[in-house]
DNA sequence: CTGAAAGCGCTTACAG
DNA sequence: CTGAAAGCGCTTACAG
């Protein structure tokens, strides 16, 4: 199988590799007749451009990276799942780039910049923290999905997301409201400057609002996988068997801890409540359902891609779009 | 910030390109403190490598392309990251290119042939059928995971999998042992080619073995997600109610068949036996647990490199490599 | 051990 | 509407 280049398909249709390159690129200014015997050739050879030499050239093409932390998380994969669709007819080109959650997105990034001339990004899953400054010299568009950049202070910086800490504030609320007044907090670390520090801080505002006070003491930072939720959980509950209800920052933290109350012998919802957050699938089908607050997976999508292309080609400033999530109250919760 | 190019690199450190590339490269024939001068610069300047400009001309390098068919499937997710880690060491460089479940990954294959000059490919979560046969003209190896391609027809094709005849089998031979007679199977078409159709033949053999032949009409053809597996089950339970245990082709399915059952008010274990296929994390913290065949996951990620860098480097003819599977017995059959 | 030069496969002013 | 030529940033014989 000969890979054919555009020299072999100029040469076959008898004309230049310029005229070739521009119906490749679907320059209107191309004879007809001309057009159309350039692209049988081309179809004649199943020609496909080298992206490399491309990629060269092309230098004021735009191509925008898609950076998800995070391979293992339903939620961020669908997300850039439907990123990809809302992709389709924008003159930029996108490439995902899947990285560790344990690697540095910022670092990646500037890898990316100089290796392929990156021309945007957009960070899904991302925490905007001093590692982030590395970016401030790069006047290069970015946006933030799932997380609120208004205070990054990168001066390209736009970003997408739920209000968290209004949302934690509602769910958080449901709980109090029903009762529960021992409740816990599966979280991350608290540190500033990501969705979950603001899904803490809901979780003190539901408090407040009910003349109470977070017991710190009930606050777990755990690993968000099955595994680390699940012996967190264990762990927790061995120390306060009292609690009645808790609030996951994420359905896979919830669904953990939700196991390791059945194996300690803790019916949920009967005996614990258990929010999750996010919306995934797997937690409408698991036993119980899961309650969570529900991020708009398409909107969230669509609107990353639209304000990046709006800074990209239409040098629209960045704004910071935030959209509405939905309390989804499922057997989880009693 | 600037972007550097091997010849400022060059200038700044007052040798040719000729050198940079060397040192870049880390070809042994460079002086000492050359090397060290170059680096410095490099370091300094926080050089990176135009991907583009060396994939346009390091024909002779090795690029493999990971083909991974369906983003939703944790499973593969899981295989494809696998894989990645045992990639560090190989000589090649590696992409991944993940495809919705309905595109062709073999026109997938050509495309990136053509754009990127791709010299290997490992298919991940593959069927192999006629769409193949446009591979058959490539000479370049190519490795199937999870399928057995030693059928394949396609001259450079190896396979990395396990038995899936034998270990469903097993699973149905466990059901039926059991006491359960009123079994249904719950997978894709009955296509051959895959390993789909393989454990099909795994679970009537079981049947043979017990002397009985498998009901074809509790053959249910799903979608491999959680709502095709949920609608997919309250249908045929509406039919056939009198079923007492189901053998799936993937947790994926078996997941959402139990959470159909729980709102049909059948329990799992007690009324109903469930077993899953590929032995996912989820799977393991699912109310109830799955009774699953666990694919080792690690190992076929190891060995799909590994042969395909045996063909790639040391002209390995193509091998089919069957790993060994692990029978769950977990709590979703009784 | 080092460098000048050709060339990978494209795109893009520029000229006609 | 079309083509010759330069050049993108590298690598790689080849010569020294």
């Amino acid at each position: 199988m000969k890979i054919y280049t555009i020299k072999d398909i100029a040469r076959e249709a008898g004309v230049s590799v310029t005229t070739v390159s521009r119906v490749l690129n679907h320059r209107p200014d191309v004879n007809q007749a001309t057009r159309e015997k350039v692209e049988r050739v081309m179809a004649a050879c199943h020609f496909v451009g080298n992206a490399n030499a491309r990629g060269l050239k092309q230098v004021d093409s735009d191509l925008v990276a898609i950076i998800i932390r995070g391979h293992q998380n339903p939620f961020l994969n669908a997300l850039a799942e439907a990123m990809l669709q809302h992709t389709k007819d924008c003159k930029a080109a996108f490439l995902t780039e899947y990285i560790d959650e344990k690697a540095d997105e910022f670092q990646t990034a500037l890898r990316l910049l100089h290796e392929k001339r990156v021309t945007g990004f957009i960070f899904v899953g991302s925490r905007i923290d001093e590692r982030a400054q590395v970016l401030s010299g790069l006047d290069l568009p970015m946006v933030f999905t799932t997380v609120n950049a208004a205070h990054s202070n990168l001066p390209r910086a736009a970003s997408v997301s739920i209000d968290d800490r209004a949302m934690a504030r509602e769910a958080a609320g449901v709980l109090l409201s029903r009762g529960h007044t021992r409740v816990a907090v599966f979280g991350a670390s608290r540190a500033d400057g990501d969705s979950l520090s603001q899904r803490y801080k809901g979780v003190k505002d539901a408090f407040h609002d009910a003349g109470l006070t977070f017991d710190e003491s009930r606050y777990v930072e755990t690993r968000f996988s099955l595994k680390g939720a699940y012996d967190s959980a264990r762990a927790f509950f061995a120390e306060k068997p009292d609690t009645t209800a808790v609030f996951t920052m994420s359905d896979i933290v919830a669904m953990g801890v939700i196991r390791a109350l059945q194996d300690m012998g803790k019916r949920v919802p009967e005996d614990v409540s258990v929010f999750g957050f996010d919306g995934t699938e797997t937690g409408k089908y698991f036993i119980p359902r899961l309650s969570t607050v529900e991020q708009p997976v398409e909107e969230l999508a669509e609107q990353s891609v639209l304000v990046l292309t709006d800074m990209l080609e239409h040098q629209v400033a960045p704004r910071h779009v935030v959209v509405e999530a939905t309390l989804r109250l499922r057997e989880s919760v009693k």
